[in-house]
DNA sequence: TGTACATCAGTGAACGCGCGTTCACTGATGTAC
DNA sequence: TGTACATCAGTGAACGCGCGTTCACTGATGTAC
């Protein structure tokens, strides 16, 4: 039963937006090609018409998150147009976002296990983490020459923060942690505000 | 053929060690008891004589790992007693902790697949987090109040900055990060040298 | 201290299962005339 | 425009493989007398 080619280009997309959700929740190796072609309402079979292997797939996964991720990245920022890093630096380290993996930064959620992958899904992170570090720096206050090494500072302290909140079972200490990394930068860049 | 109390304490001690350097470079999912038997010097099917399962023996593994990087940071500090905090940084922050995920910090290789996996995993790691921000606190100048705020954040950039430093594959960019991570502290508790 | 026996750490093979990948087949789509 | 046929996205079943787990067995160790 051949499909349009229409239709055939919207599955894919459909199984790669799926993908970038799964393999953010359960990592690349917690989730099977099954599970990921049901999720976008086809059968395992006709995988490999669309992908070279898994892992092309979670290459393009990755490259699709860190494009979805920075519309939210955006919209963040968007809340509080007078102070556009404040407001995305608290709705980063929210507890929202910590419990959100599957929609929450991919970074965070899969920067580890790309460490263990190959080339092609770090090449998809390394877009993230530029687009990532360009997005802090443009929120930055022009004052100096090294806005590009705080901006990096910054991205490593929010993700690092999540990974930390989200690898304790104590939830008052999952807490603490984002509160402490989102007060620390907010109070530096002086745009704290009393909680 | 049984084996003496004293030597099935020792292999079991000899597992826990190796599961807690493979499971840090390959992830819980990325290694097989087979292999993690064999990396001991021992058989697949006796596994089930010293652990209840593979998810007991990855907490018992990751409290080892704690452990065993407690120590780490202690050297890593210890090299310049003048200057502790500087010399963690450093060293934490450097190419070879990055390119040594077997021995390097718990916290960075495993602290996302915890999120996925069971308490007791998380529950190790905790212990590990705690441990980290404890040590971090006692290196940092006695200069106000929030000072476990900012070991809570100085942890974050640590932890997330080696995690974005494998997760990408342009090695300038990946020494970039540790750099402006490193800069970054370094310069904000005056204990910054040039370089 | 020496002997008889129960214990149990470790072996090796097997279990069922789900994995990534392959393949023969289907039938609507796209193309050539 | 209408017809005939080649294409190929998707199906469903199968492939070999390695996984976590179980188990009958072994034989040196530990224990009881």
């Amino acid at each position: 039963m051949r499909v349009s080619r229409a239709q055939a280009d919207a599955n894919r997309d459909r199984v790669i937006d799926v993908a970038s959700r799964l393999f953010r929740k359960h990592g690349f190796d917690g989730i099977g090609l099954a599970d990921l072609m049901k999720g976008a309402g086809l059968t395992q079979g006709g995988f490999y018409k669309q992908f070279a292997s898994k892992e092309d797939l979670a290459a393009q996964a990755c490259a699709r998150a860190v494009t979805a991720v920075q519309e939210r990245w955006r919209h963040f920022a968007a809340r509080d147009p007078e102070r556009p890093l404040a407001s995305l630096v608290r709705s980063y380290l929210s507890v929202g976002h910590r419990d959100a993996t599957e929609e929450g930064c991919v970074l965070a959620a899969l920067g580890a296990d790309a460490a263990r992958t190959g080339c092609p899904v770090r090449a998809s992170l390394e877009k993230g983490v530029e687009a990532y570090v360009d997005f802090l720096e443009s929120l930055l206050p022009q004052d100096g020459a090294n806005r590009r090494q705080r901006a990096m500072a910054l991205a490593s302290t929010m993700v690092g923060a999540i990974v930390l909140s989200r690898a304790v079972n104590d939830e008052t200490l999952s807490e603490t942690i984002l509160n402490a990394a989102a007060q620390d930068i907010l109070e530096r860049e002086g745009t704290a505000s009393k909680s």
